[in-house]
DNA sequence: GTCGATTATATTGTAGACAATCCGGGGACG
DNA sequence: CGTCCCCGGATTGTCTACAATATAATCGAC
């Protein structure tokens, strides 16, 4: 859909791969053959093996010498409880770099952003909503501007995808994540840092 | 059980050059070319272009399209501040883990890796105390059992190399660095988790 | 002598070929 | 009937070859 012409230094495989898994459009287990995903993508192996090894650095692909790759389980409850306070740590750090710079170019990204979140949870698809809000906490941390900041939050994030699976209970209330965003969004327009870094911890779980 | 022979799962490539980039060896802003390191570690382009991903994906190295990679600068000051306690954290979690399971066969690595250190320091060689350092410290998180944790650490360890150059100031208390460590063995080896919390939190700056 | 354009070299991007290894099925034997 | 062994297909591991691009070196004009 998204991301292909743009950075080039990022290959396709390797991040269409990672949305598909952090979005549970691919489920842990499934196995993942070089030759399928060489000619799914119309590449070279070359380039698929290249994938394998950025996802399998950041903990989403688990791959066996000899055996071939297969999508990584979701990290344990307790690993996660100890991660989400760090990943609200980093993203806060990150919004107090931000905020005040914040211009209209921003809310303009996140109004995108928002758009698609809202298409989404009416469709009740989930593993858009993911996408959407994995795109707007990303925006955030990429404003940041500090590639080292980067790498530490795609690393937690890889660990908690499954966070998305536990707001399908809500099922009927799905349109709420959406609104919650909104009035992230707006905290972020109206300049209140205490109620930004409040409801971004919020949506942190 | 062990982490050396058979792990074909990394291959020797990043291993080495990450040990390398992250005792200081390798210095930020070197250059690496792909042949040069293909025909140093005796293999194909191929596989040096999947360690380039996996290092660029761990912050250590940065590649850019068509331009070659680079050992990627160490993160500035601010952002190593936020991820030193992180690290603490990550760590003494670790430590807690594993704390009443340690055996001898802990012990005994750890004695090992100690009289390494040792030597470094006694030669004032802060490469290799730097190296001894790492270990001591993945030992502990391998010794977790947990894939994601060791995910974290290494991305975080990744980003605060430079705290080992700090230590260059002490010089002649180099056997300091190890006397300290040595300790931490013995608070392990003592059941004393709070002295060995202590101590830990205390090596990590 | 300096600056700019052009050629030459070095390096990366990608694909494909071949060998090594793993996995599942089928048959022989006890 | 079950177990073991062997084989064929599928998959991964690695290298080399070729094309595309960046970097440098050279040469000429002013």
């Amino acid at each position: 859909m998204t991301a292909e012409a743009d950075d080039h230094s990022e290959s396709m495989v390797s991040r269409t791969l990672r949305e598909e898994i952090l979005t549970g459009r691919l489920a842990a287990g499934s196995r993942l053959t070089e030759a399928g995903l060489s000619s799914r993508f119309g590449v070279g192996r070359g380039l698929v093996r290249e994938a394998f090894q950025k996802l399998s650095s950041q903990g989403l692909v688990i791959s066996r010498p000899r055996r071939g790759a297969v999508v990584a389980p979701e990290a344990p409850r307790e690993i996660r409880n100890l991660i989400i306070p760090i990943r609200r740590t980093v993203e806060v750090y990150a919004l107090r770099l931000v905020f005040d710079e914040l211009d209209a170019a921003d809310f303009a990204a996140w109004g995108e952003i928002l758009d698609r979140m809202r298409d989404a949870c009416a469709r009740l698809d989930y593993h858009a909503i993911a996408e959407a809000d994995l795109a707007f906490h990303r925006r955030l941390l990429e404003r940041a501007g500090q590639p080292d900041l980067i790498i530490i939050w795609e690393t937690l994030v890889g660990r908690i995808r499954s966070h998305f699976r536990k707001t399908q209970k809500l099922s009927a209330d799905a349109m709420e994540i959406h609104e919650e965003h909104r009035a992230l969004v707006e905290s972020f327009r109206g300049r209140d840092l205490a109620a930004a870094v409040r409801l971004l911890k919020e949506k942190i779980t």
